[in-house]
DNA sequence: TGCATCATGTAAGCAGTTACATGATTCG
DNA sequence: CGAATCATGTAACTGCTTACATGATGCA
């Protein structure tokens, strides 16, 4: 289970609330996984009762107090078990490719505002990507030199924003396809 | 649910088997969503009791006998009202990209054979969806003019070789990454 | 007064993985 | 005789999603 890997990496790169986990998991974390704060609170506790985690109450002004969640050494060890612990490669779960498929056996023409609605999507992510890339990294706010901890995060943020590059390449390449086969070639040609 | 979509497009595109259906969720449509035998085994038994799918014992030579699944009209209904329903643009889930953030507290060249190993295997399934693609959709052996159903099979099959592409360029600047980690300047530069 | 943000959780159900289990045929 | 391929399934467990649930503060 990779979330509660995901957890020990991120709070290890700064402690924080489920709250904040959650946030992190809509943002940075969440170019390349995913989670609710259902399961993240679920997870914490899981990983507090193992050992992995240490908790704090933080009492907050104008705000919920909040635990504050840390690693420990032990939760240090896992993670450090995991790196060294091969794992397979991935394999995509692409809903949109299903439906592109299916749509040979219904109207491809339908489809081309789905496609084109996710192909807002992908440019708006690739926008707040490339935001963020140029805040932390490139831009004149940006610290230099760089920790390894940071050239890691940046070489992770350069895969999301060459996938999101990729996804709208291709989904061009989609909705020419479906233009091509909602509009066949007249008689005159 | 998108297993059950991917079983009805799949069994549309030829009815089959639940083995044969196994073997092109590790195929074809293994291009864009993954499923074991178990999986499949169940979830077609359920689709058979919901009525979107018919089974036919088919009795063979030399080869135990098999059921052979097909799509009802229920089952194409189905499928309608899940092609014209929105769903999400996908998020990612990428174990190795935790793994990348996480070298930042262990040693990042420790990661160096991982990666290498990973960008192996996107080579190889790179070879493997080309092969395909000469095969089924650019060769000599390739149906011309190709029908509505194969143009669409060959741009989702784009999308699986533009993904590994990416991924292998993207993989490629990891190790550059990991490699400068692990072999900083000396105290001549 | 209502909405957004901050903050934490429980419960039910479905999806997916791993392990276990069987048995026929073909080929070397 | 053993290994690979064809063929079908059950059981247990883990992970993930969806719905439900509460309550404070700050701002318009």
């Amino acid at each position: 289970m990779a979330l509660d890997h995901a957890i020990l990496v991120s709070l290890l790169e700064r402690p924080g609330s489920g709250y904040e986990l959650a946030r992190r998991f809509e943002r940075s974390i969440g170019h390349f996984w995913t989670a609710t704060h259902q399961q993240i609170y679920r997870v914490l506790g899981r990983m507090v009762a193992d050992g992995l985690l240490l908790v704090r109450e933080v009492e907050q002004q104008g705000r919920p107090d909040k635990k504050e969640y840390s690693v420990t050494a032990s939760g240090r060890t896992v993670l450090a078990a995991w790196l060294h612990k091969p794992i397979e490669p991935e394999s995509l779960r692409h809903d949109l490719a299903v439906k592109i498929r299916g749509a040979a056996f219904d109207d491809p023409a339908a489809l081309i505002q789905e496609v084109e609605r996710h192909h807002r999507a992908h440019r708006d992510r690739l926008a707040h990507y490339l935001a963020g890339e140029e805040r932390d990294f490139t831009g004149p706010e940006a610290p230099a030199p760089p920790t390894p901890g940071q050239e890691l995060q940046h070489v992770v943020l350069r895969g999301g924003i060459a996938y999101e590059r990729m996804t709208i390449a291709w989904l061009d390449d989609v909705l020419a396809t479906l233009h091509r086969l909602a509009t066949p070639p007249g008689p005159g040609s």
